[in-house]
DNA sequence: CTGAAAGCGCTTACAG
DNA sequence: CTGAAAGCGCTTACAG
């Protein structure tokens, strides 16, 4: 009835008595009226509900390498949580609910469905699995989805991510500016595409700078053989004055390990992260880090999703954010 | 039809053929079928999905205090974090998904409808406000809610907390055991019903153990105050050997600037935290603190809501979880 | 054992 | 300008 219509101000609201749009809107506030979300989302309304989903294969499967307290994955790490904070931002001031929606990924012809009917307008799929047909296959239901940090606009979906060329060539840059000639870099075993593409960018970086990418600098380091093969690297002949890690968790861990071997950071080995975690600021020294503008880059999508829902106009194309390189204290001119 | 029967394992299952069930099945699984929650929502069954709620009137008035790639509030936060893991885990274990529904909160009369009809089965309600009828209204209208974080078991409603009394007491029988006699307490203003119950058995505690309650050990700082009144605190007449600060956060602040003043942490000043944020184990010193199990809690509480929601008998009373005081390298015998 | 029907709470054409 | 009706995709009694 026209209820309804008073209440959404939907576009033929004209067609109603002033009387009768003051008398519904009465006695809907004296009831404590609120529309049934899920009856109005049967009729193809919006739900103003947005869905998170990681791209991994399934998210749930890592198991937690670290005490009760700790987390195991990465919505609940801070790289997660910086996600969170800009995603629930954003979609706060446009209205909308965020739903956590982490359901393993078999391939499309399995799982798409899952995804439609749930109550959601559309996904932010973070930092999908490359192999994996998530993307293509939302996108081939008609289900907006906007990727975060994979910038893969295969699929004429829209996604976010940090320039990490850029940002690797920032560290380089300022790692040389300061007279390091032996670089090393260090990463842990991962088939991100970022990853990946940081490691092609530093190798990039050293050849544009007429420096030999020494096979010996870039270690692979898990958890379990961290300290054995990163103190081969550090006790070697000719070990590298600095060191690129690939991750702040990972920079930290080295500044440990350093410690324990005796040498000094930045003086005896300059480090360099990337995240610019909670923890950089506060480690000793403090770390020189990559900012990524997780919060910023997260409400773009978020905003980049909504427009989609709402059948607005979007750049189908990767939206780049700078990196911003924060200079510490872990990095100095090499001692010798 | 049948086919809904089949599909949902229903009681009354047992009364179809083995033949049109196994029809059913290979259909759906062809076409890939999947039910459409919300439709299925409208006739009264599981949404399978929990909304976590945090009780601040308005979650999202907090500013900015820090820069644009870090948190305002707290689901965005490592104390978030934290629960959210716990939360995830615990839901994606029961099959359950999580809606963010940060709603502002006038009263049960204007807020409490909202939160009906929006798909949600249950609610988690994240450190309400205990001025709040947050809690009381939802219970009123008949939603499932369990509350994390404040141990108001007053509307039937099940909460789980750590036991903030038990450690106000090790922390403070950790600083006795080693000597210390002059110890103070920081905290930030807050009106949390966690932090006016550590505080109250901080003072208790001394009591308890026959030392004085000084006011002047007792320091309330701001952000903006916080130099000029633990300064005023550390450089008085009869400073304290020891120092409690209500949280991880404020107590690495405290070893900065007492590091700024030329104290020596832990030989001149002792400084004990709470919560074992990521950052504690990475300042140095590394600090001891009370550990809050916030993920098994999480985990609790999600599990109870699950139970409420699936109408199975659930303990209507606060559940309590044992702290653990984390002892690094604040924290030493007084040198004086 | 199986199929046709009612109804969950909405919105949107459609008559009056 | 307003009210009665159809239908969104399900589930659950209810006939056949």
């Amino acid at each position: 009835m026209a209820a309804s219509v008073v209440l959404n101000g939907s576009r033929s609201s004209a067609g109603v008595s002033e009387a009768t749009r003051q008398r519904i809107l009465s006695a809907a506030s004296e009831l404590g009226y609120s529309a049934n979300v899920t009856a109005r989302g049967l009729r193809n309304v919006r739900f103003k509900c947005l869905g998170v989903s990681c791209g991994y294969t399934d998210p749930f499967s890592t198991p937690d390498p670290r005490d009760s307290t700790n987390t195991s994955w990465m919505m609940a790490d801070y790289y997660g949580s910086y996600l969170l904070n800009g995603i629930l931002r954003a979609a706060h001031n446009r209205g909308y609910n965020v739903m956590h929606f982490h359901k393993a990924w078999r391939d499309a012809a399995h799982s798409a469905a899952g995804f439609r009917g749930q109550g959601i307008d559309g996904f932010l799929i973070i930092a999908p699995d490359p192999d994996s047909d998530m993307v293509s296959g939302l996108s081939a239901l008609g289900i907006p989805a906007v990727v975060i940090s994979s910038s893969s606009d295969q699929h004429g979906v829209p996604s976010v991510d940090v320039d990490n060329a850029a940002a690797v060539r920032m560290v380089l840059d300022h790692l040389l500016a300061l007279g390091h000639r032996r670089i090393g870099y260090l990463m842990e075993p991962s088939d991100q595409v970022d990853h990946r593409i940081r490691r092609d960018s530093f190798l990039q970086g050293l050849r544009d700078s007429g420096l030999p990418a020494k096979p010996e600098y870039m270690v692979v380091a898990s958890d379990a053989d961290f300290k054995e093969r990163v103190r081969a690297l550090l006790t070697g002949p000719e070990p590298p004055s600095a060191v690129f890690a690939c991750d702040d968790r990972t920079a930290i861990r080295l500044i440990q390990l350093a410690h324990e071997i005796g040498l000094r950071v930045p003086q005896d080995l300059s480090i360099v992260g990337f995240d610019d975690s909670p923890a950089a600021s506060v480690v000793t020294p403090p770390l020189t880090t990559v900012r990524q503008p997780l919060s910023p880059m997260a409400e773009k999508a978020t905003d980049l999703l909504i427009s989609l829902v709402e059948e607005e106009p979007v750049a189908t194309q990767t939206h780049w954010f700078d990196p911003v390189l924060v200079v510490r204290e872990s990095t100095s001119p090499p001692i010798s």
